[in-house]
DNA sequence: GAATAATAGAGACTGCAGTCTGTAACTATT
DNA sequence: AATAGTTACAGACTGCAGTCTCTATTATTC
């Protein structure tokens, strides 16, 4: 159960990182699977063996993006700050990673995928980490009463999912030609008003 | 330039009607244009001239949507009441017709296939009466100084807009499975909460 | 009204994601 | 070590959206 099964890790990693260079380079719709089987020297079955579907192969690369939140963002949250400050870089940080590392044609694949009835989505994955990450400053923050005391922290990590799912939507939608970190900032900045206690 | 026209368009309405009604009884992916083609005994020649894609015979369907916020919400709006009161009466309806009348999966077809498309989404369309609907009531709110001086119009449409996106894509997400009607309230209570001038 | 242009439509064809069947090389079992 | 089971992979094949070319009929121009 050893030298086989590392071949086919190896055929995996090299059909990955194949592939998302060819996405990054010339975008995913311009990419085909025939084209990645023929570069990496494997065919069809080794593609459909590893992957699901050629969109299968972005949730490698999405994941990164939590892995970054806990490893970059999380211990940047210095916690003498209140949580809507915390909650405001975080954001930043975030879309600006967003913006820069992962780019809207990833982004839009990724929430065009999510969509689609097939296979469950990683969005609902109830142990994704982005969850955790929001659920606890959001319940310091109703310990501390920053927010109006009507909120229950779910119910505001739900809020700020909701709002979230829409930047990110749209701005894949206008193909990265809004700025997702300037419209992030406006409509963070209106709903943790929205949110504070007076 | 008449009776050859008229013929064009009786083609294309049989096309409309007998693609509509396939998609509602077994979901549009289960439908194909062969299907819907040889149903109405026409042919893809006749299907892709009048239409760029399936799925714009599907967004056939989605701008009922905004021809109901004309013909019967936009009427409600008591011109009594503070723009504020208008707009949140106007999403609440708006979501309630969303929610009972069209449904999560023909709102997920349409996310999913708007993002995808090579030609230009509906969504993006400027003419779409939504977004005129929305500036003006927004035009009307800056000038009597109901939201905070720091937004425009303009600004303050793309907000609502961004939320409306993403509770939609969170509700077709979740399969119909969260309420779209409560999560819009909540959501729009807070960003209106957060645009109000105090 | 003859000649020319335009277009609704027919249907064969292409491109590509995803499936299906087969096989060779490996592993497990006795 | 012989046999049976397993799996990484090959590549032919299918299904379907969308394209291309061609035609027949209607509109326009002179």
């Amino acid at each position: 159960m050893n030298e086989r099964h590392q071949r086919g890790q190896a055929t995996k990693r090299k059909i990955i990182e194949t592939a998302i260079a060819l996405f990054h380079e010339r975008g995913f719709n311009n990419v085909t699977v025939d084209e990645i089987v023929q570069k990496t020297n494997t065919s069809k079955g080794a593609f459909y063996n590893h992957f699901r579907s050629k969109h299968e192969v972005f949730v490698e690369q999405f994941k990164e993006i939590d892995q970054f939140y806990v490893d970059h963002i999380v211990p940047q949250l210095d916690s003498d700050k209140t949580v809507i400050e915390r909650l405001t870089l975080f954001l930043d940080l975030q879309m600006n990673y967003i913006q820069d590392e992962i780019g809207w044609d990833v982004t839009r694949t990724i929430y065009e995928h999510e969509l689609s009835t097939e296979h469950s989505p990683y969005f609902l994955d109830p142990d994704r980490p982005l969850y955790d990450i929001l659920f606890k400053l959001c319940e310091e923050g109703t310990l501390n009463k920053e927010f109006k005391n009507c909120y229950t922290a779910g119910e505001v990590v739900s809020l700020l999912i909701h709002a979230m799912r829409g930047i990110l939507y749209d701005w894949s939608l206008h193909r990265g030609k809004i700025s997702l970190v300037d419209e992030q900032k406006k409509l963070f900045k209106v709903i943790l008003d929205g949110l504070r206690a007076n």
